[in-house]
DNA sequence: ACGAGTTATAACATAAGTGTTATAGTTTGC
DNA sequence: GCAAACTATAACACTTATGTTATAACTCGT
């Protein structure tokens, strides 16, 4: 009965950038919720966090209700105290480059 | 024979806003030569992956120089066709909240 | 030494995120 | 139903990142 997922493909058919604006929606929610969940799991309240952070109780709101998407140093101070990590990952087999360089290439 | 390390950590010491921005500069650093081993490692020139993410060239550059940090957005972007990945994880076994909510707190 | 393909810098307008204060709405316990 | 604590919104000045163009500088191969 998969409605709304249909709706979405056909949006996506429809208007290219419509795929781009909702893959962006998601993550900054996914983002957001990660927060809130991550702040709730560690029993902060957002003034408590607020605090430890260095930062302000609206901010920590504004962060969790995915208004926008939270700079790298901020991201780094929530995680810093939530004890979450950031990691940035190389996917070893991706496709190969169109136009592979030679082996002696760099350096 | 460590003296840059020791070096580093007196400053901390002397001047407590030196760590802050020790740390910062280390993690800007960090994710710009993390992009640009990522680039290189694919095979592409800055004009490629520009190309390939609708960048511009001397936006690569600007982020592999550590300029400063990628947005969100802009990471995206890029790790979608280097084929990297950013998580976010939460780390299991932190130390516990300083005043626990009970069982019953939140939902 | 020249030229092609790179990477780096500079400058500037625009957009996005932060820091802040104030205040409104929501729970929850008593 | 009141109070206290928590969460959300709004507004505004400030900072940081982006998009863009132009141009310089650095390889390399020939």
């Amino acid at each position: 009965m998969k409605t709304h997922r249909q709706y979405i493909n056909e949006q996506i058919k429809k208007d290219p950038k419509f795929a781009e604006a909702l893959a962006k929606a998601e993550q900054e929610v996914g983002i957001a919720v990660e927060l809130a969940k991550l702040r709730e799991r560690r029993g902060f309240s957002q003034t408590e966090l607020a605090k430890l952070t260095g930062m302000k109780q609206p901010q920590i709101a504004r962060l969790e209700s995915g208004a926008h998407f939270p700079a790298f140093p901020t991201l780094q101070k929530l995680l810093g105290v939530l004890g979450g990590k950031l990691e940035l990952t190389a996917d070893a087999c991706h496709l190969v480059p169109t136009r592979p360089k030679v082996a002696s290439a760099r350096r």
